[in-house]
DNA sequence: AGCACGCCGACT
DNA sequence: GTCGGCGTGCTC
């Protein structure tokens, strides 16, 4: 009887393809294993073995399976389930989950080698030149990459020639496959086995008296030695001896060390658990109450606390519990809001059973945070990251906080599958019959309107930590500063003084603006004309560091024009303003401040946001300028003045969701100013003060600001009260591109009528020369979202078939934000 | 998604 | 003539 299995393959394909196995192997494979197999014409991918099974493929001969890459499965069965959910809620493929799921080191493929052919007989001469080029290198150098063999014989495309020389038996070719992960080796050393004796040690050193460096490392490792038992690293015999690298080398090659290896974990946290429990004050402990009994009603729960409330502690309270039972914690943050200050109180409370995870950790320790989740280490007990976090294999989870669920970071926008974490970890918890919080000072409509029909369980945290008041917040209008000519660059007259104030006292400020960059567009004020970018329909952007223009969609940058590209005056002016120029103004108006900024382009890296940070915290700075990094989570003692530049290019945002992100966002900066004692100070500078939202961000008055664009979301047809599916269709030929959207809505609109809109450009129409349309689809609350989905599912395939629209690319965003 | 195959215009 | 660009179809 032959054997089969159905794999999964990490590219957009509905379908599981079927290989062939021997009964051994059969055996011995379990869903959730790696396998490499060939696919296509000569390519080897991994793929995950979905089910083993003899049924045999009826219309086709299935392959053999290439390798067996696991000895145990890398996935686990709940996770196969929620990849499934995810590919048919989302719609897109599991291959495309399995993807982004697992560590990209996890999904090796093969790369073709060229190889001499030793055993082949061919006529030199019978070779072309390009073909010779090859031969000849190939004498050199035993084996050869495709892409090396592109820069020798100067050609792209190198197939047909690798061919010709295949067929004349001077080359092979091979298909290797690399396994990338590389367990961290640490370097020690020993005496060589000659040495170990004193005698001979003895007369070891009187041979090397004559190199005084040499026997100085030989006695300090000698001293090492005798004190600790322990093996001696390079690094540390290195320091200890004040030899250097080249000394230990040497002696090495003599023969008189020994090096060798030991593997070691790349996640090790060496710092001590400080603090045994927390204790929590009479407002956090009814939150924590509240929770506990809305969990035990099987509850998804809101936890709604106040900026500053402390619901952190309550969240440890929570884990502590979670923890004794021995099950496995999620604890899910947006990436900017994983600073160290959070990590670093966690681990005082956890020390070695938190693991982080999350995009700017290397590959590496990804790789080690994933086995340590799959064989339930206590180290990865608890895992605190990002979005893609919760795609570990947990197979015991008893916890999932989702703290700043709001967030709009946990919806995955690029590639698929583009999943909502905070959604999909409410069915993930679900699926582990585990509890889920979701935290936030500023719910998400979403979850508050879940609270409010009952669905979710609510709890509440009204005061801050220390009874420390909310923020006295000012709106200022800079509408009528500027009629009267009263504004200083981008500064009002009030925000001067206030700022003036707050340093006199020694005290810190933040600033606000939710834009990078120097200023978003050269302008030229004789033609009204700004470069363009050629690839992407979008004006380029200012970088003043770096004195260039940017697109920020394709990176197309040309250096900065003196004078207009079309018209040629010199007359080129900035419009609009960045983190970059409010730096740039604060350092003259404040000649003695000392300024920071804090924004994508100064924190980059695994480290960056951490200097910044600390440098603000340990007060080397007065004034912190930055984006809306500076909204999460971080907590600086000291702060008593929250500037914010300008409030309406949150407001006048084209999107439905512009005024709950501006509360949100608003309500946040806010929250960073006088977080202990002394009642802290904001300043909202807007031509618009009157503004509604402005006023609920002012009252904190979330309940209003709820009802009223709740009231709006229900008019217009809007989540949370309906569901809406993106649909984006892609084509680099705008005709065809029109042509085929047009169709596509048309056909839509017989199904679902008035609830589809569109088809329309974005704000952004072109991108790296695809043209891009949109149509949106409602979904009514009365109506079923999975025959929806196969509605549409019907409306590609038909669209499919149309030749000419084949080449369109079709996107959807299911729950688009 | 990748990749081969095949057709067609643009050059060595 | 050959190269590479792009459209099309297929992958167990």
């Amino acid at each position: 009887m032959p054997h089969f299995i159905n794999v999964i393959l990490p590219i957009p394909l509905e379908k599981l393809f079927t290989y062939s196995v021997s009964q051994e192997e059969a055996l011995f494979l379990e869903p959730g294993m790696r396998v490499a197999v060939p696919f296509g014409k000569s390519k080897v991918y991994t793929a995950l073995v979905y089910e083993v099974h003899q049924a045999p493929p009826e219309v086709y001969e299935a392959k053999e399976t290439h390798q067996i890459l696991d000895e145990k499965p890398i996935v686990n069965h709940i996770q196969l389930k929620i990849w499934e959910w995810m590919a048919q809620y989302y719609m897109c493929t599991v291959g495309e989950v399995f993807r982004s799921a697992v560590p990209s080191v996890f999904l090796l493929e093969s790369e073709t080698l060229i190889l001499r052919n030793d055993k082949g007989f061919f006529d030199e001469e019978d070779l072309k030149d390009d073909e010779f080029l090859v031969v000849e290198a190939l004498q050199h150098q035993s084996v050869l990459k495709v892409h090396e063999v592109a820069s020798i014989i100067e050609r792209k495309n190198v197939m047909p020639v690798l061919q010709r020389l295949l067929q004349k038996g001077a080359i092979s070719l091979k298909e290797e496959i690399y396994e990338q992960y590389k367990p961290k080796l640490v370097r020690y050393v020993k005496l060589g086995k000659e040495y170990q004796s004193e005698q001979q040690l003895e007369i070891l050193l009187e041979t090397l008296s004559r190199a005084p460096k040499q026997s100085q490392v030989i006695l300090t490792l000698f001293q090492l030695q005798a004190v600790t038992k322990k093996p001696i690293k390079v690094n540390e015999l290195e320091v200890e001896s004040g030899g250097s690298k080249a000394i230990i080398k040497t002696l090495i090659d003599k023969g008189i060390l020994e090096e060798y290896f030991i593997q070691t974990d790349r996640i090790n946290y060496s710092g001590n658990v400080e603090s045994p429990s927390v204790v929590l004050n009479e407002h956090q402990e009814k939150g924590f109450k509240d929770i506990q009994r809305s969990f035990s009603e099987g509850k998804v729960t809101l936890l709604h606390g106040v900026t500053s409330s402390g619901k952190t502690e309550v969240y440890i309270k929570l884990i502590e519990e979670v923890i004794e039972s021995k099950k496995q914690v999620l604890y899910l943050l947006p990436e900017i809001a994983l600073t160290t200050q959070l990590i670093g109180r966690l681990q005082n409370y956890f020390g070695k059973k938190v693991s982080v995870y999350h995009s700017k950790y290397n590959i590496q320790e990804r790789v080690e945070v994933w086995n340590n989740v799959l064989e339930n280490k206590t180290k990865a007990q608890i895992i605190i990251g990002a979005r893609s976090s919760m795609l570990l294999p947990f197979s015991n989870l008893g916890l999932v906080i989702v703290d700043e669920e709001h967030e709009a970071s946990f919806k995955q926008y690029d590639p698929a599958p583009r999943y909502h974490a905070r959604d999909t970890a409410i069915v993930l918890a679900h699926m582990h019959q585990s509890n889920i919080v979701l935290g936030s000072a500023t719910p998400s409509l979403e979850s508050f309107y879940n609270v409010k029909i009952g669905k979710y369980g609510y709890a509440e945290i009204k005061r801050r930590y220390g009874d420390v008041l909310l923020p006295d917040m000012e709106l200022v209008d800079i509408k009528e500063q500027t009629r009267k000519k009263r504004m200083k660059g981008h500064f009002s007259e009030r925000l001067l003084e206030e700022i003036t104030n707050t340093l006199e006292e020694n005290k810190q400020v933040i600033l606000f603006q939710n834009r990078r960059g120097y200023a978003p567009i050269l302008e030229c004020t004789t033609c009204g004309h700004s470069p363009q970018c050629p690839n992407c329909d979008v004006s380029l952007t200012y970088h003043q560091h770096r004195k260039q223009l940017r697109c920020h969609y394709c990176g197309h940058h040309i250096a900065l024009q003196v004078s207009c590209l079309a018209c040629g005056s010199a007359t080129l002016d900035t419009k609009g303003f960045g983190t970059e120029q409010i730096e740039e103004e604060l350092n003259k108006l404040f000649p003695d401040a000392k300024i920071g900024r804090m924004d994508s382009d100064t924190t980059r890296g695994k480290h960056g946001y951490e200097k910044i940070i600390t440098a603000f915290e340990q007060q080397e700075l007065d004034i912190l300028v930055g984006t809306q990094m500076l909204t999460k989570g971080l907590d600086f003692r000291n702060v008593d003045l929250v500037g914010i530049m300008n409030a309406d290019t949150l407001l006048n945002f084209p999107d439905f969701r512009a005024h709950e992100r501006s509360f949100q966002l608003l309500t946040q900066v806010a929250g960073r100013a006088g977080r202990t004692q002394k009642r802290g100070k904001v300043l909202i500078q807007s031509y618009n003060p009157y503004h509604q939202i402005l006023k609920q961000v002012t009252t904190s008055d979330f309940e209003t600001m709820f009802k009223e664009q709740l009231y709006e979301r229900e008019l217009y047809k809007y989540p949370p009260i309906n569901r809406i599916i993106k649909i984006t269709l892609k084509d680099k030929d705008y005709n065809k591109l029109n042509n085929a959207s047009e169709w596509f809505a048309k056909s839509l609109r017989s199904i679902f009528r008035n609830n589809v809109l569109g088809p329309e450009y974005p704000p952004v129409a072109r991108i790296r020369n695809q043209y891009l349309k949109n149509i949106i689809i409602k979904i009514p609350k009365e109506t079923s979202v999975v025959k929806t989905k196969n509605s549409i599912k019907r409306v590609e395939k038909s669209f499919n078939a149309i030749s000419q629209y084949k080449s369109v690319r079709i996107i959807y965003n299911v729950d688009y934000i």
